[in-house]
DNA sequence: TTTTTGCCTTGATGCAGATCAACCCTTTTC
DNA sequence: GAAAAGGGTTGATCTGCATCAAGGCAAAAA
């Protein structure tokens, strides 16, 4: 279902806008060719579901442009974002048949995939997609485990703040700005998905960014566009220790 | 501060209790001998902290016997646990200096221990420990996505059940028994400890512990020993759907 | 233009789990 | 053998967030 509606990316590797993030980061020329020989692009619409968990999934991939999300879902519909995959992020497991999590496109997206066969074949002879690989994965680790310490012990005004602390940092860093001072950026989640993000309901996190703004934390233009005159003022809402190491 | 007060570990890799499960467990005969050359053991007892979050770490380690747990702490004392490690479970990053976490041993405790640079250096020309630590981090990041779930939308009881029944598939892997019908095992962890995994307060813990046990869902003997004389009925309490693949 | 739809906000009320507090039991210490 | 310490239970009360409900606004559809 895939769509070419997108513009025509006739990509080369060599000026993809991810080349020096994502899992081919570390690749010399030739291993690039091997990659770009089993590549292909697929585009999605902004809510557009990926894949869903549990069907057959027979590729993996980058995301180059664009937002997804991961989310798992209980049975009787209480739903829970355990991943946000911006630019250069990896979707898929190498070794695994099936996906094990919802994925849905929030913007519109391009993904660069790769069958998943040929993708195991190539880690197994070129260490270095497998190594870059594995300091993706420690990094997405410790954003997992920053995010248990949000969802188990955070209140509701730190959560949000601390989402919004976290999109502007990956924001400035796109933008190659220090997220210092003042920063200004548009919001890629509706409230209902900040709530599938944080444990929270939708009304809550519409309740704790109008408390937030009331406070004079952050402004805002319309429902998206957030912001912030103070980066350190809001990251002292985020409960964190004011340095907090992370910088996506 | 490590102490020789356990049975003495006079270990060859090769009647090692975790070889085929740890970040070794590929190792041809000539990369474990590499590992043997690097290798030292270090015991901690129950209680011991085996290193706090921010501290120097020149050491990765594999945990052979005991358990230890990861655990992050705000600035006002609120804490979380992260990572509850088991035999085989591996300790550190590779390429990152510092501990991201303070280790806790809650039982007593071995570890298995390669200084951090010649452990680098190996993993650069053994593909097969790169491989096994890929994989290994990879089951980590989806335990802790797991994790998300519960503490982001699980109930106090749901919470609860799924604890336990993580930790009776847990021991019954270990003692190579299936995980149906009747269970026995021993709760590694205070009240707590559980409070602590699970965004709980120890009073919560402490009462839908109590309620499980009214409703006939455990026993106990004494505070720590549990039975579960139904396991199909224990996973009904955690509001997973009854398979969930997860094997431990 | 009117209607519909998607997204968001705000108010009223309810409840699960936190908090505060008392006490029990077992093990360790002196 | 008394006292202290560590771990656990249970009760009373409070509160942060969920739930239920109504309505606003802008874009899309009719």
């Amino acid at each position: 279902m895939a769509h070419h509606d997108l513009q025509t990316v006739s990509h080369e590797c060599g000026d993809c806008p991810i080349r020096h993030r994502a899992v081919c980061a570390r690749c010399e020329a030739d291993e690039l060719a091997r990659l770009e020989q089993i590549k292909y692009y697929r585009s999605y619409q902004a809510g557009q579901t990926v894949i869903w968990s549990g069907d057959k999934m027979d590729f993996v991939a980058s995301v180059v442009t664009g937002i997804a999300t991961l989310t798992q879902t209980m049975e009787d519909g209480r739903r829970q974002m355990v991943g946000l995959l911006l630019p250069s992020d990896f979707v898929g497991r190498p070794g695994r048949s099936t996906a094990a999590y919802d994925v849905t496109a929030t913007t519109d997206l391009v993904m660069c995939c790769f069958r998943k066969k040929p993708f195991e074949d190539l880690m197994q002879t070129t260490p270095h997609v497998a190594q870059r690989l594995l300091e993706m994965t420690l990094d997405e680790l410790d954003a997992a485990r920053e995010w248990m310490l949000l969802l188990g012990r955070k209140t509701a005004r730190e959560k949000i703040a601390s989402l919004l602390a976290i999109i502007a940092r990956r924001d400035a860093h796109l933008k190659l700005k220090s997220a210092k001072g003042s920063i200004v950026f548009d919001l890629p989640l509706t409230r209902e998905e900040m709530a599938d993000y944080l444990g929270l309901t939708l009304e809550t996190v519409s309740r704790q960014v109008s408390a937030l703004k009331r406070d004079g934390v952050i402004a805002l233009e319309g429902k998206r566009h957030i912001i912030v005159p103070d980066f350190d003022r809001l990251v002292e809402e985020t409960g964190d220790d004011s340095d907090g190491g992370y910088l996506i």
